[in-house]
DNA sequence: CTCACAGTTTAGAATTATTCTAAACTAGTT
DNA sequence: AACTAGTTTAGAATAATTCTAAACTGTGAG
């Protein structure tokens, strides 16, 4: 076996750990879903693909639970809420710092590392409010 | 009457005016909603709010209508949708360029002007797509 | 000024994403 | 093996938004 050839056994084992150390019960859901969501780097999945993808791979798990999931995992700053579409919620397995391209038609975001992107000049928030963080959103079109 | 009061007849027909260059027939209700929108500066409202602040106006208009207006005036480049929120969508009469500080928890968005953020090295686009817009959301919270 | 019709409004049904509920299940302990 | 707190689930419920098809209204022609 190659030294960067993980089996799935090994998978699933390094998820429990990482489920405990979030404080999440690693159920039989929690796992295959987060084997799935971290196998990559740099996923961006709605509740349903996310649903689709587990469900096409043979897993039984309740769309319910994938929103639970989903949720549970972004609380537990695993994922990150990404908010750039009115229609669907995206989640991104990319939890630090970094900006996004949207392909708002094909449903399509892109990551963009947290350092390309500087923003200068961000006001100070009217009294008794705190910046929380500064999103930017880089909106594309198919090119004419 | 002073020179800067604008009494509301003058301002129904500036609205009408108003329509009637975007190419959209100055109805009733259309009349009546863009007065509100436009009566003062840099609003920011929702369909539901907007709905509810002409009907306790005491005009009629139905849910249906001021989402299709709302839309109409979008596409006609009066207003600007903001998207910050995953539960509902928001609508700016300001639409030049500029931000928004958003405080999610009570709903509040506020404009913050174009010259003020300066955003730097947002990278080419992957081939085939093209920039259409960047937006900058300074997401805050109450202090502590 | 009146007609005719394309465009508009509307109530209510339909749709869609998401959340809730309460009953059945299961991981982790004892 | 039994217990229990936490979890999953199907299906109902909710909320924002869109659709539908019938009634209504600006507006340009006559």
């Amino acid at each position: 076996m190659g030294k960067a050839v993980r089996d799935s056994k090994t998978l699933t084992v390094l998820t429990i750990g990482r489920l405990r150390q979030s404080g999440l019960r690693p159920t039989r859901q929690r796992v295959e879903l987060a084997s799935l969501l971290f196998r990559d780097h740099d996923r961006h999945v709605t509740a349903e693909s996310l649903h689709d993808e587990i469900t096409k791979a043979g897993v039984k798990v309740s769309l319910a639970t994938v929103y639970n999931t989903l949720h549970q995992f972004t609380q537990a700053g695993l994922l990150r809420q990404v908010i750039v579409d009115a229609a669907r919620s995206y989640f991104d397995t990319n939890t630090g710092d970094h900006q996004h391209f949207f392909l708002e038609k094909e449903g399509l975001l892109i990551d963009i590392p947290g350092e390309t992107i500087a923003v200068a000049g961000v006001p100070m928030p009217p009294p008794g409010l705190a910046v929380d963080r500064v999103d930017v959103v880089v909106r594309v079109k198919r090119a004419p």
